[in-house]
DNA sequence: TATGAATGAGTATTCATTCAT
DNA sequence: TATGAATGAATACTCATTCAT
């Protein structure tokens, strides 16, 4: 019944959670059949349950995989940097791009996660929060720094600077007509929060 | 079969619309059953039928009754006020205010709402446009008057300052031991966006 | 909850009967609401249990009324008339003629009294009885004559000569293009049954 | 989604056509439930959907069944035959003989089938004239050979035909205790169709 | 491992009927 | 008598999950 570790490795795995991150996306996931992820993925209904508890297990996991993959990737891109700002930058920059990337996946994690209080708050405690927490470290290392405002809470600057960035995200990928490029996006969110939206005082 | 108009305003239709808001916020949308809005609401399954065409009519109608007041609210609020700072401080301190007093309603709107990409495609286009106008308004009105960047899109800008305080007000929402009270949330939400994190330049 | 006998005569009971037949023939007994009739007869919902005990009375009372017409016309036209073969050919003709002119109330008869196992049991037997033996009255009395055949059996005949002529105006009911008049059709019947299909011998 | 060819032959489709068949023309369509049927061939509700479409596809589905066995066992039957009286009488006494071995299909098909002018507009059109044009070439055929009289419609004369033993059968199969043989019956409606009713005439 | 036929619990919606006005 | 808003029982159909092969 346990999914054992090694088969999350798996070719089968990956296979079934892409077409799940695709039909999801497609059409939410309360309208998804278990049968539709099969068909998409060329396997029988029965071996979904040989790689996953249930549906929800599905959506968890497709959210689990993808928050590690994220949380990774912007470590990575942020570790040699020492200004706050400019890490910062890249954090707004990077999230906009890994949504870009994955879009299917951006949908099921914005809109399909949210579906259910029960989601929300089983799963917004755990590895969500470290994701967030980058932003957090960020914010503390520069006040640290005395680059940023110490009057700001971190706890909840994190959170306004996930919703800007998260919200901006959404957009971008359901508008159709892309009325603006996602650089110029991160560029704006970035001069925003950095500089504030009042003109510049003069020296 | 159409619900009439008058039909809205009777006692009720608004009984439904608040058992439909509280079972949907508590459960969900689809893990609620209509028989449940029918107990909550008091009346009979079959009544609901006589104001809503379906459920996902339910869902709808909570909506754009929500948004409504809420954007009646704000306008009210701002009516009289000149500053563009002043105004946009509002407006943050207002939205955060909103959803703390009707918690039900915007967990329905945040959460449940986006749950079908169904919903957020039909109905993002119509009454939420005028409510996210009204910040942009205000930006472009600061632009104007020469108090904002003008370097700045106010279609993005309206986004992201949206995106920011209305993740706020749903971690809020949804947290359940309050580590911040919304003031404090709402003032720093402002002093982000209008003096940006970077410590003020010493003249 | 007994309908007196005295509303059966009443304007608005024969409203609603003539609106009932209307809507049964059009859509089917089980398709139609209760709902349908009384918008077709313009009384309310509740007015319809004033004068019939529920739907399945409606039914009923359409068959009761409508075939007691037909049997008191029938005898009328063949009171007067000796010959047994003319008679036969009057009911023929009359059976046609009548459906003709009520093709509502004859598609309700032949199609929906039919629908249900319990209509035909409950009620193959009552006045439906004394519809039929106007058939087998005119052959026993042939028979007496010596014009028809004493071998024929007047309990099988009767319902021959009623199943043949039924299903033709059935059939010709629901023909949207007649191919034939109904006088065509009732001269054939007749032919039919009191010549024989036979070439007759040349004498 | 569609019914495949093959699953008609299979043991549970024809188990579920056997079920469906004994239930309705017990209850009547309307008054069956699913579940009755389910119950009956002893699987599981869901199980129907897999080798149907819905309800009414069961229905329809028991009548293109049957109908087609009529109409090839009619056609073996007189194949070799040469007189058309003798074809004539064959139909007849095949029909009745074909109801009387199938008297819960026979009840279906004359009953229930009939409820509905879905049911009639929709299938009369089809296999069921396959199986009437057998009586209209039998006598086209007759009257080619100047057996039958030229006189006659044989568009009219199958109508009629086929009312007067269908009419016939459905009273026999209702019919609680027998008055008569089906062999009498038989015997005498070919009498009356093909000497007719009147005394003959001695030469 | 993989399959997919079979299962049967679960639920939105309809509509005949009632009853307070 | 007449109304029509309210009722709530009834049921076709779906789909996540299982299990024999």
């Amino acid at each position: 019944m346990a999914v054992s570790a090694e088969k999350i490795g798996s070719e089968k795995y990956q296979k079934i959670i892409q077409a799940a991150t695709k039909v999801f996306a497609q059409k939410g996931f309360y309208n998804s059949k278990v049968a539709d992820v099969a068909k998409e993925a060329n396997v029988a209904d029965g071996t979904i349950y040989l790689y996953f508890k249930n549906k929800d297990d599905l959506l968890i996991s497709i959210f689990e995989e993808s928050i590690d993959t994220f949380t990774l990737e912007v470590q990575k891109q942020i570790a040699g940097v020492t200004d706050p700002v400019e890490k910062l930058a890249r954090f707004i920059t990077l999230h906009l791009d890994l949504v870009r990337s994955n879009q299917d996946t951006a949908q099921v994690l914005q809109i399909e996660l949210r579906q259910s209080t029960k989601f929300i708050k089983e799963y917004a405690g755990t590895k969500f929060k470290d994701y967030l927490n980058i932003v957090s470290d960020i914010l503390e290392e520069g006040q640290a720094k005395g680059v940023f405002r110490k009057d700001l809470n971190s706890a909840i600057v994190k959170r306004v600077i996930f919703g800007a960035v998260d919200e901006m995200a959404l957009e971008w990928v359901l508008m159709k007509k892309k009325k603006y490029s996602m650089e110029e996006a991160a560029a704006q969110i970035c001069a925003m929060f950095i500089e504030g939206l009042r003109v510049p005082k003069v020296a």
